[in-house]
DNA sequence: GTCTATATTGTGATAGAC
DNA sequence: GTCTATCACAATATAGAC
């Protein structure tokens, strides 16, 4: 689904890539968006655990960003994979209705999550007060998402943690 | 192409849409491959000619990117249309070369305007000059098509113009 | 839990008439 | 330039044996 989306990928792939056959996938998921819905409802998960760790080990709001970059930059420097719910949001519109609400809830869990980081750093003095700490975040958030875009249709190696770093320098108070 | 993406569209979808029979579609397009090149490619021309527009209509750099920022709007504002290189640029692994080598064009043309309008808005002293211009471009490129990808995950209506405002918002002297 | 076999539909593409 | 008819194949999904 990184790779090749949601429409790009087949029960074949994923039969060759587990090393079972094609039918014995259904009885792990009734459907191709069961598959799906799970899938990106696994990753959401995953990526809350990596935020709390990020609060864990940063305490200062430019810190806890560039955590947050980094986690992208992992996933995309491994051969250009994209978020999967970049890649799913791209297609949002030729989705399963519960596989899109998932993409959903991803999308919203990270605006939250960075808007308190961004509030936080403005109370603190280190972020710019201006814009509010609703509109930092998603500014970030788009900037990360659409590097890890633009990136891939640039076929370049330069990614998102090039472009937090950017959006990082501009946020500072 | 906009909604569904490469793999999310078949020549039954545009045959109904311009309202012939799908094999007649293949007299004005040899391949899938080749009709997805030449809309990326038309595409890309359009845009072009976009940026010229805004060129002759306004002279200062805020409010070139301001006119930037309204053609992704344009776009996201048609049932929540994504860039056509922006959907291709996320399908980039399962796409044929041709299609590839178009989109990345599109993007490289992009990062050249961009950056001369953000090197003619430093040295005229109305955008900050840390960090260079060409980070600059990347980061508005990146927030801007994002922004698309994000907005259609959260199924909002909350658009590219939005994060496009706070960018420049961020980028000013 | 996994398999073989198969149903059913969709898809890119071609042949050849008009 | 468009059509009907058709091909070859790939897709999601099911039936039923082991």
């Amino acid at each position: 689904m990184q790779q090749r989306g949601y429409n790009g990928f087949s029960f074949d792939d994923v039969a060759l890539l587990v090393g079972i056959k094609k039918p014995s996938i259904y009885h792990h998921f009734s459907t191709k968006a069961e598959l799906a819905r799970v899938v990106a409802q696994r990753y959401t998960h995953r990526f809350r655990a990596a935020l709390l760790a990020i609060e864990g080990h940063s305490a200062r709001a430019p810190e806890r960003l560039a955590g947050y970059a980094a986690l992208f930059e992992q996933t995309f420097a491994n051969d250009q994979r994209l978020c999967v719910c970049g890649m799913l949001g791209a297609e949002a519109q030729s989705l399963p209705p519960e596989v899109s609400a998932e993409v959903k809830r991803f999308f919203e869990a990270n605006l939250a999550w960075l808007t308190q980081v961004m509030a936080d750093g403005q109370a603190a003095g280190s972020l710019r007060l201006q814009p509010e700490a609703g509109a930092l975040a998603e500014a970030m958030l788009c900037a990360l998402e659409g590097a890890m875009v633009v990136g891939r249709g640039l076929a370049s190696p330069r990614g998102p943690q090039a472009v937090g770093t950017i959006m990082i320098s501009t946020l500072l108070a």
